[in-house]
DNA sequence: GCTGGCACTCGCGATGACAGAGTGCCAGGC
DNA sequence: GCCTGGCACTCTGTCATCGCGAGTGCCAGC
């Protein structure tokens, strides 16, 4: 177990870093921290955290700069989340207030969080999955031809063209109409199939193929959109990333291309709480050197997708994660309210 | 006037410039290319086109890389439009045969042009200002809740929630949808305004109110999304930019980032043919060192979008255009068959 | 267990020498 | 008049050297 001392060195030596960028040295920190003992002392207890792994030096004689394991400590004991500054605070709730679809909520939101943590932002679009039917809208555009139209709750709208085996009344088709929506408004995603299972049944046998191919035209899209999307930004805060950069930026603009990789990135933070990945605790290897801040968001108390951020390791995490669960909790509101 | 030979020196610059991304001398030159003169009469050559403004040397006694000048006159009157070749072909067909809705396609085709020329891609959402209404519907959520959606011949989609003033009864609403759809179904957005004006007159008084709040919404609708979306992608070749990278990448990012930017890059494009913007020809400073080629893009005749790449003025030109021109032709033509 | 002192290491910046590439110019040849 | 070969000059990039400063590890003493 490492003492209080050195606890109190690693955070002094992490502080120090995030904030200069440069390796610390045990003369500077006594300097800048009143740690209450001499130089001397702070190496020894350097040299006992260089052992543990918590910092490492980049080259002999030279400062000392966190490890993953030793940002892991500070994140796990040694730092709380700070909460946001009223201005901020204020300028969230201006800048997430005049959206007016879900797409410019999405997008307000991610750009809010670039801003505010100066770094890459990722929102997930809220998740079909856990969301409910709010309407569900056939047109005949054709003959033989209809558009679907699906609404959620959460104010997402899904269209999808559908060719008819056989042509469909107005009158058949304001019937189907009446009763998909009585079945399945209100409902969630998840129960839809069996609550239609029954329904070309009750049709005349002409226009039962047609019903059906609606039905299965339903299902279809209900599975395809739990394929989550996503909105990023702030990509131009990669630069402030270090000296290094050129070598360091390649591999993340590359991840942050693939949707796949970031929503597998989201995906494997907590559900509910707040997850840092932390250097290598990421899975995907170009973003060995960053680290994700991620929290779910939603509307009532489940979450429905999540949010993040993802930037060097050497980052402010205790703002940051203030800034991502309070931008959050605000965007959990907006869509509760609409 | 310059020479054929001096021309042809200038071609070969470029290439040669492009190719390696170093200051070409006279002696490489005629090493390369065949030109059947001295270095000596090479170097004549240079210093002509230096004195005109075509190339230029970083430092005295290096060799010359083009300014913008010169590549513009390689563009203008040296360079051909590359055409692609047939694997190139077959993967734009495969690529984008796949999409399933409007969003698949832009999204693929961002991808692909990404792809296929190497560098950053912008694809702008078909513009709804000369697109025609499809089909409009009316969905009541609530007593005095509605739900406009707005369907375009593109197959783009918005929805806009309305509060009625005063409750609206299904009888009413179905008489306002049909009488909706038949005036504007197939009509441009830009006619619209007329088509519906007196719509409310034929209404009862107690639902004019809700009439008239409807028809503006609409209206609103038309208007606000004639702000038109884009979406880009292959933001990772920006690391293929050059040596002095991390000074040129900052700005570009935040240009990329900035879809009012974008928007307006693409704007300043003809609407038929290809543009070409070279360097210091774009308005916006951070672009200063990229050049940026675009083109009109439609399912009929006339362009309803544009896209386009932004790469670095040391790009070659012919593959790119070349490119961009293909894929500007596929996705017209899907767009035209949807 | 903390402290001051000391010798040691190593990276970094400045300096200078050097090779290589490229130019401009000039005199001579076709 | 235009092209060519030759030559002197300039500049960059690289490499080795060197000294400085920061920082460390260790040890003896309190």
């Amino acid at each position: 177990m490492l003492s209080e001392r050195r606890l109190e060195v690693l955070r002094a030596i992490v502080q120090d870093y995030v904030g200069t960028e440069e390796p610390v040295g045990s003369k500077a920190l006594t300097e800048r921290h009143k740690l209450g003992v001499s130089p001397a002392t702070v190496r020894n207890d350097m040299a006992v955290l260089e052992d543990e792994g918590f910092i490492a030096q980049p080259h002999t004689s030279a400062g000392r700069i966190p490890t993953d394991k030793g940002y892991r400590l500070f994140v796990d004991r040694l730092a709380g989340v700070k909460p946001l500054s009223s201005p901020e605070r204020r300028a969230i709730h201006n800048f997430l207030d005049g959206a007016v679809d879900l797409d410019d909520v999405v997008g307000r939101t991610v750009r809010l969080l670039a801003q505010l943590t100066r770094q890459v932002a990722i929102v997930q679009y809220p998740s079909l999955t856990r969301s409910t039917v709010r309407h569900v809208e056939l047109l005949s555009l054709a003959s033989a031809r209809l558009m679907l139209v699906l609404i959620t709750d959460t104010g997402r709208v899904e269209q999808r063209m559908i060719d008819c085996p056989a042509p469909f009344g107005e009158t058949s088709l304001a019937d189907l109409r009446a009763r998909l929506n009585s079945r399945v408004v209100g409902r969630r995603f998840a129960d839809v199939p069996q609550l239609v299972q029954d329904l070309p049944e009750s049709f005349e046998s002409e226009d039962r193929g047609t019903v059906s191919t609606v039905l299965s035209t339903l299902l279809e899209t209900l599975v395809e959109e739990t394929e989550e999307r996503l909105m990023i930004g702030g990509t131009s805060n990669l630069t402030r990333f270090g000296h290094d950069f050129p070598v360091m930026i390649r591999p993340v603009l590359e991840a942050l291309e693939e949707q796949v990789v970031l929503l597998k990135l989201l995906g494997e933070a907590k559900d509910s709480g707040m997850t840092v990945r932390i250097g290598h605790e990421n899975a995907h290897e170009g973003l060995n050197s960053t680290s994700v801040v991620a929290v779910g968001y939603g509307s009532g108390d489940e979450a429905v997708a999540k949010l993040g951020v993802v930037g060097p390791t050497r980052m402010d995490y205790p703002g940051t994660m203030g800034a991502v669960r309070a931008v959050a909790r605000y965007v959990g509101q907006i869509l509760a309210e609409s």
